[in-house]
DNA sequence: ATTGAAACTTGATCGTT
DNA sequence: AACGATCAAGTTTCAAT
């Protein structure tokens, strides 16, 4: 259970931005030596910072212990919620912005180290004109999020078998 | 812009159920031939099904057009909230469920591909017996979703850096 | 823990069906 | 588009520091 040094953490941020894991790709990105490259993610495996191929990766153990949910209220004119949801998402430590029809205007998913943290996140908000109102609350635990390809886990293939049909073609009548 | 058919289902689904792309495996686990999971890959990867080499998907492609964002209010003794957050997490279609403090109990994200499935969705809510109320909004767009490695986009490295001196030992005076 | 170079495994290519 | 055989490329190992 050590930590992680900075050399852990350029490796994985290299990884995030070249979009590759591959020992070339993030020796390049890095200067690190290719062996190096190596080892040090076989190391993050095995202490399961990285918890499997598709490099899912444990948040805790990252820093990133604390999960804000936020509501958003916005003030804006036509098509302007694509720039005010840029601007939310510009926001370091926010992961995930929706724009959504009905009562709210964003919802905001954030994941953040510290307390202090916290409050940036609150400035940030309030310092964007056309925010209105927001109301975030914590999440105790993350009990589950698959994301990415993992998201497949919980259908049945017919669904999105049929799902195909659906979205592309008429109704066939086979 | 072709749909997908069985066999690209059924390789993003060894996929995520493997936790790993390598051809060697997703031929193993499909019995789909090496060279034959190589070209579909390649094609789901030029197509923009999937969007890099971290798997990160195009949900629309996959028939997963619809976001509904979920508010769960629950009746639970000690403890509860765990086997209730696991009832949340296995209907299908849910791929994100967080415990929270304050005025609500769950949020809940799920990824749908039809108006029918919403409806699932929420009857599937009511089954659940300790479940008192639910609140479902739509997101009419997702500005931003960045998940697994790729949530490291959005960090300065020092401030990850900062949180592993934090989390693991105590201030170091150098 | 780090590294360069060697050994090997795998993914990518090619030509055929 | 599917596939088996071939080859290039990248990954993993190894021994020294």
């Amino acid at each position: 259970m050590s930590t992680l040094d900075r050399r852990d953490i350029d490796i994985l941020f290299a990884i995030a931005e070249t979009n590759s894991f591959s020992t070339e790709t993030i020796h390049e990105a890095t200067d690190i030596p290719k062996s190096t490259v190596h080892y040090r993610i076989q190391s993050l495996k095995d202490e399961g910072v990285v918890e499997n191929d598709l490099f899912e990766l444990d948040r805790e153990r990252i820093g990133l212990a604390i999960t804000v949910i936020s509501e958003v209220w916005a003030e804006y004119g036509e098509g302007y919620h694509e720039e005010i949801g840029t601007k939310l998402s510009a926001i370091e430590g926010v992961n995930q912005v929706y724009f959504t029809m009905g009562d709210t205007d964003f919802v905001v998913i954030a994941r953040l180290t510290s307390r202090d943290m916290v409050e940036r996140l609150v400035e940030d908000y309030e310092s964007i004109d056309e925010i209105r109102r927001t109301s975030s609350k914590f999440a105790i635990t993350t009990i589950k999020e698959d994301v990415g390809v993992s998201v497949l886990r919980n259908y049945e293939p017919e669904t999105l078998l049929a799902a195909q049909g659906i979205s592309e073609e008429s109704v066939s009548e086979e």
